[in-house]
Order: structure tokens, then sequence, then C-alpha cells
DNA sequence: CGCGTTTGACCCGCGC
DNA sequence: GCGCGGGTCAAACGCG
């Protein structure tokens, strides 16, 4: 008896210690992410200002422009970020990488949101900064804010004053730009929605022209203002893939089941937008700098995938697509459309499809779709924080909480992995440069919530959905930080 | 009765 | 100006 309430006051102890770090480790996160998702943008705002040929479709205009232009655009562009991730299987299989990882990603980016790019350009060329909607902004918790009091982040915005710029004049909010961008992730799923972690409340449906399968259309509500959308389909060919974009940036802490979403997302935004802003050549270039650089070895990033990436001149938005369709043994070469080009870039897919199939530390009802060969995260991952513990997910009541957020640690290592990968690769062909880059913290002022919407929660849906505990808040990891730091990027 | 979904109207950009 | 298509609004619906 004695001994057990030792032992008990025991794990009790280290479960404290874990949570601690587990906290800390997602602020390290999150922080590092919002650098990251900054130095992207400071990327690709360089990009522009340079006159790259690169092959693009509308982005050359915009480099062309004047490089103030450009940089809002970017700036602009980052913003708003929407990814989509479309899972399922891959057409064709051709081998083309042989992964480990447990799913291909298979990345399109389109690049295609040229025109109205340049339109919005122009006509809000003042402020693209601080237009950049305040909306899409994840706010930080306020005890982020240590560092970041710096209200530039931008170096541009040193020479245009964000102060009142067309809206609403948040202080700079917005670190992680995307307004535009989508992220659309593929995923083979019976369930009538991929349970992500958020809450969703569903606003509309329509029928796409080319596809029986309606197309729904949900809105982020764990916070009012939440400007996060996303748009559920089917594929059309293959029911059993559910395709879901998403746009924007949430505006609120996540809970740890929906960060490894959100920052999946964030990732891949921000890799479509140095992407896009990249030639495709820069990111050829990338992908392979990585796989030759030795910074990563695969042994220490075992949720990298391979994956591939796809340039295409004409999306709407710019898009990426995250094909987490596959298993790790089924490794397929997505056949580009025509329009577009591919190739391969690293990202972590693994911790995706983890987290994205619903696979936190607790178990989840049905409506997830479990990766067939899913398996404990390798525990090699032992360099990576975390790893060897998820293994051991499950338990119980606290316990719950804490593997759960462990969980999403895997995720972190590849989103970081992914986005490191993103930066030291993508961006200058030519070596050697430091950027410092400042990132204040900001609020979010925006409340366009006002609208006759109610708030609700809960996402699932009649059929599927699963909600994420409620109580399994994780203040600490918005999805976008802030902070300030310098990166190194060579 | 409250709340989320349903569903047709409505909006808006775009091409003709 | 018109039609189309993607996207959103919001009144109605219907489920606990
Ligand atoms: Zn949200």
């Amino acid at each position: 008896m004695t001994s057990l309430q030792v032992e008990l006051e025991r794990l009790h102890e280290e479960n404290g210690e874990l949570k601690t770090m587990l906290d800390q480790m997602t602020k390290s996160y999150s922080q590092l992410q919002a650098q990251l998702l900054i130095a992207m943008q400071k990327q690709a705002q360089n990009r522009l200002r340079e006159p790259i040929k690169c092959e693009a479709n509308g982005m050359l205009a915009r480099q062309f422009m004047d490089p103030r232009l450009s940089a809002a655009a970017a700036i602009d562009h980052v913003r708003n970020p929407s990814v989509a991730y479309s899972s399922g299987k891959t057409p064709a299989d051709h081998e083309a990488f042989s992964s480990f990882s447990p799913s291909n990603l298979n990345i399109e980016v389109m690049s295609t949101e040229r025109d109205q790019y340049k339109r919005r350009l122009q006509t809000n060329i003042n402020c693209a900064e601080d237009a950049l909607d305040r909306s899409s902004q994840c706010l930080v918790s306020p005890n982020y804010t240590s560092k970041s009091s710096n209200p530039n982040l931008l170096d541009d915005d040193n020479d245009e004053p964000k102060s009142s710029t067309d809206q609403e004049q948040v202080p700079v909010a917005d670190q992680v730009p995307f307004r535009k961008a989508r992220v659309s992730v593929r995923a083979r799923s019976e369930a009538p929605m991929i349970s992500d972690g958020c809450q969703w409340r569903k606003y509309g449906q329509k029928m796409a022209k080319g596809n029986p399968c309606p197309r729904a259309y949900y809105r982020c509500t764990m916070a009012i203002g939440c400007p996060v959308r996303k748009q559920v389909q089917r594929l059309a060919e293959d029911k059993t893939i559910l395709i879901t974009t998403y746009e924007g940036n949430h505006s609120h802490p996540l809970p740890p089941a929906a960060t490894a979403m959100a920052n999946t997302t964030s990732a891949a935004a921000a890799m479509l937008l140095s992407g896009s802003t990249t030639s495709k050549e820069a990111l050829q270039y990338h992908h392979h700098h990585l796989a030759n650089s030795g910074f990563f070895s695969n042994s220490q990033l075992p949720f990298f995938a391979s994956s591939m990436a796809t340039l295409s001149a004409s999306a709407p938005f710019p898009t990426i697509t995250l094909d987490l369709t596959q298993s790790p043994m089924q490794q397929f070469h997505r056949i580009p459309p025509p329009s577009s080009s591919t190739f391969p870039l690293p990202l972590h897919g693994y911790p995706i499809n983890h987290q994205l199939m619903g696979g936190l530390g607790h178990p989840i009802p049905a409506p997830m779709y479990f990766p067939p060969n899913y398996k404990a995260p390798p525990s090699p991952a032992g360099v990576s924080l975390g790893g060897q513990r998820s293994t051991s997910t499950h338990a119980s009541g606290m316990v719950e909480t804490v593997s759960a957020a462990i969980a999403s640690d895997p995720n972190f290592t590849a989103a970081l992995a992914a986005a490191i990968s993103t930066i030291m690769g993508a961006p200058r062909p030519h070596q050697g440069h430091q950027e410092s880059i400042n990132i204040n913290d900001g609020d979010i002022a925006n409340n366009n919530a006002a609208r006759g919407v109610v708030a609700s929660t809960n996402n699932s849906p009649p059929s599927a959905n699963i909600g994420v505990p409620p109580g399994s808040l994780q203040p600490g990891s918005p999805q976008l930080p802030q902070s300030c730091t310098t990166f190194s990027t060579n």
C-alpha cells in the first residue's frame, strides 16, 4: 500500500514534470514556427525584389513591380495561407521515392493568384502589411510576448507606418500572413469530415461543378472571430478520399489535438509561399539542397516523408496540396495536372497523418481513419522531443491530456524540420546571409464575428467528427506565436 | 427552446 | 449587361 502510494506520488511528480516540459516545448515550438514563417515571408519578399527568373506565371509580374509593392504583395500573400490537403490514392504509382515515411505527401502548389494579387496590391499598396488581415492572424497569448515588443516585424514596415492603414490598425498581429493561400489535404476517410481538433460550423454547401459530391463550407468556431475556413469535398473519382482545404490562420490558441493540423498547414502554407515566390527551379534546388545537406539526417527526421510539389499556374489561389492518402508502403508519384509541375519536396508526412487522422493520444471513435500501417512513432526519434513517450500513450486522465499533447510533438518536429528545411534550401541560391527578424506580438482586433452567425462548438456533424476534449486547450501554443530572433540561413 | 445544419437567395468577380 | 461559378448569408428546419 505504502509503496504504491509512493509510486503514485512519484508518478504524479513525473507527470508534472512532463507537463512542464511539454509546455515549454510547445512554447518554443510555437516560437520557432512563428520565426520560421516570418523568415519565409521575408525570403519571399526578398525573392520578389530580386528579379529572378521565375518561370512563373503571375509571380513575374510581381517581381518586376516596384519592390515595395512586391514586398507588400508578398506579405499579403503570406498572410493568407491556404492550404489544402488532398489525400487519396495516387492515381499512378510510380515509385517516386521510397518512403519510409508513413505518408508521401504530394504537394501541389498552384501559384496562381496573380491577377488578383496584382490588383490588390495596386489598390492597397499603402499598407498591405496592415491590411493583412488581422483576420487571419493568430494571436498569441499575452504571456507569449516576452520578447516581442518591437512593432516591426517586417523590414518594410519601417517604411510605412503601419498605423492607420486601410482598416483596423491592429498592432501587427499578423505575422503570419497568408491571406489567400490555401492548403488542401487529401486523406482517405469514410467520415464526412476529418477530425482535425478544431470546432467547425457548417455555413454552406454547394454542388461543385465537376463533381457529383457537394462541397461543404465550414468556419472555425473555436473563437468567435476566427477567420479560418475550410472546405470539404470528396474526390469525384474516389469517394473515399476526402479533400479538406484550409484557409487562414487561427486567431486563438489551439488544443493540442488541433495544433498538428494547424502547424502542418502553416508550414505548408509557408512553403507554398516561399515556393510560389520561388521559382520552380528554386524549389527543386531546395529539394536538392535538402537532400544533400547534412543538416538533417533522415534518421533524425523519422517523420519526414517524401512528397511532390506542384506548381500550377491555373489555380485561383495559391494552393498547396498535401496528399496523405498513401500509406508508407504505397508510395506514389502523383501525376501533375497538365498545367502544373511537380517535384519532390520533403515534408513531414507522418505526423500529419497521425494527427490528422485523429491519432491523438486519446481514443477516438469511429470516424477517424487510422492509417493502416500506423505504428507508434519510431523511437529513433528519441532525438526529437517526446518521441519516445508517445509510444506509451494509452493512459487515462491527466496522462491522456499529456499524451495528447505529446502526440503533437512528432508533428512538431516534423513541422519544424519541414519549415527549416524550406528555409534553408529554398530561398537563396547564394548562401550565407543573415537576417534578423523581429516579430511583435499583436493582438487581434478583428472581430467580424458580429455576423449573425452564432458561434457554436463542436464540430462533429451528425455522423462523424469528433471534437476535441473541451478541457484540453493549450494556451501556450497558438498557431503562430511571435517572438523575435535571428535566423541565419545559409 | 436553443443551437447547429439546411438550403435557396444573394453577392461578387470574371469572361463574353 | 449577362450568365456563370465560387462563396457566403440567413431564414427555416429539426434535433436534442
Ligand atoms: Zn480557429
